[in-house]
DNA sequence: ACTAGATCGTAACAAACCTATACCAATTTG
DNA sequence: CAAATTGGTATAGGTTTGTTACGATCTAGT
């Protein structure tokens, strides 16, 4: 525990600390350590216990980790332990599929609006929600305080709803589209783009 | 250009150089330079410089780099001069968006297989592809030579899966499923989970 | 032909990060 | 009580990553 601001690649190894403690609930577990969390991650025990001392102890000597307790203070140091509102761009094949994604629930995250720009798919309803129109972005966005969204929009269009979603006053976007977005300060963007991925791995391939 | 084993972290920037050189090609541009990729990637100009050097010299001093050449010659170390069948295991709804994306044609690889192990998915049609039994995975697998496939499965079979991916020769896995999985040495996994990048963000806002 | 400006490739340096080790305190187990 | 396990801390070393600087090369303009 310092003062100093934590590395940005320690701050991404939470989630997957927390993902894995979930998962651990799930079997009906009670205690871990962090010898059994490196095992399953791939991730050295000193990594991290190293990692979770920046942000208090959470641990007991002897014993190990409370699988409960830890989570709670993950989600709490992730400022998950609340629900973050997030907006869907886009109700194509991406969009559609985010927007019916179970996934997001009980991890600190709910979608509550859909926009589309394509008249035909505007007022039908995908899941529980009904697609808005892309020109209520601004207003339904601010209305409802949204503060985290995401992009589904063909590449060509990305950097402009961008543009439309920090005017909005979003401060996190997941961006679906295959292509770097420019935003301000402030602003965080994280890629998601399975290509990416796969050519990455490739490399390694015969 | 060197003897040395290439960093893990250069080769996964390799892709998203060929991302932004592919999008200029498509604005119909010849030449780029260092500078400009830095500026659309958010990462320096001297680091662009020093990753591609690893591989070769593709650049021209007072002039750049023909942006053509180079994104083949980054298609050639990625190894995707080539196009790589995928299988695609789970017809949910990741899966079948997965199958559905059209952004996979173009950056070399092309899904040709999909499996589901629910009796009411099995034979029916999602785009262009008949849904297999998942007790085909070996099978099929083999006799097309597959070596890429991901894994679009609840949390729950997800390990399961994987062992029978491993089994069926598949050398390449993009797991979809919230889930760290473990394989043998020379099978390669990387995980797509959007939660986790959303995680990430949420540290930084308020 | 010459100059000025742009750009690459590379080397040297600096910072960040990871690994390994050792140690102590607390706890559990036998 | 003794031995084993575990977390947290500190330290040192090495690797990786990022930054800066500079010579060499090319283009364009005069």
């Amino acid at each position: 525990m310092n003062e100093k601001p934590i590395p940005d690649i320690v701050v991404g190894r939470l989630p997957l600390y927390l993902r894995a403690l979930q998962h651990m609930i799930s079997e009906g577990r009670q205690l871990t350590s962090s010898q059994e969390l490196a095992e399953r991650l791939g991730i050295s025990a000193a990594q991290i216990r190293k990692d979770l001392s920046h942000f208090g102890e959470f641990g007991k000597q002897g014993t190990g980790y409370n699988i409960d307790f830890l989570a709670e203070q993950l989600e709490r140091i992730l400022k998950i332990d609340r629900v973050w509102n997030m907006a869907v761009i886009g109700a194509g094949d991406i969009g559609s599929a985010v927007a019916r994604y179970q996934g997001f629930a009980n991890r600190g995250f709910k979608i509550t609006l859909i926009f589309d720009n394509d008249p035909e798919k505007i007022g039908r309803r995908i899941g529980p929600f009904t697609v808005n129109n892309m020109d209520q972005i601004g207003t339904l966005i601010q209305a409802e305080n949204i503060k985290v969204a995401m992009i589904a929009v063909p590449t060509a269009y990305a950097q402009e709803v961008a543009d439309q979603l920090v005017s909005a006053g979003i401060k996190a976007i997941l961006n679906y589209a295959p292509l770097n977005i420019n935003v301000p300060t402030g602003v965080w963007v994280e890629y998601t783009d399975p290509v990416t991925h796969l050519q990455h791995m490739t490399y390694y391939l015969d």
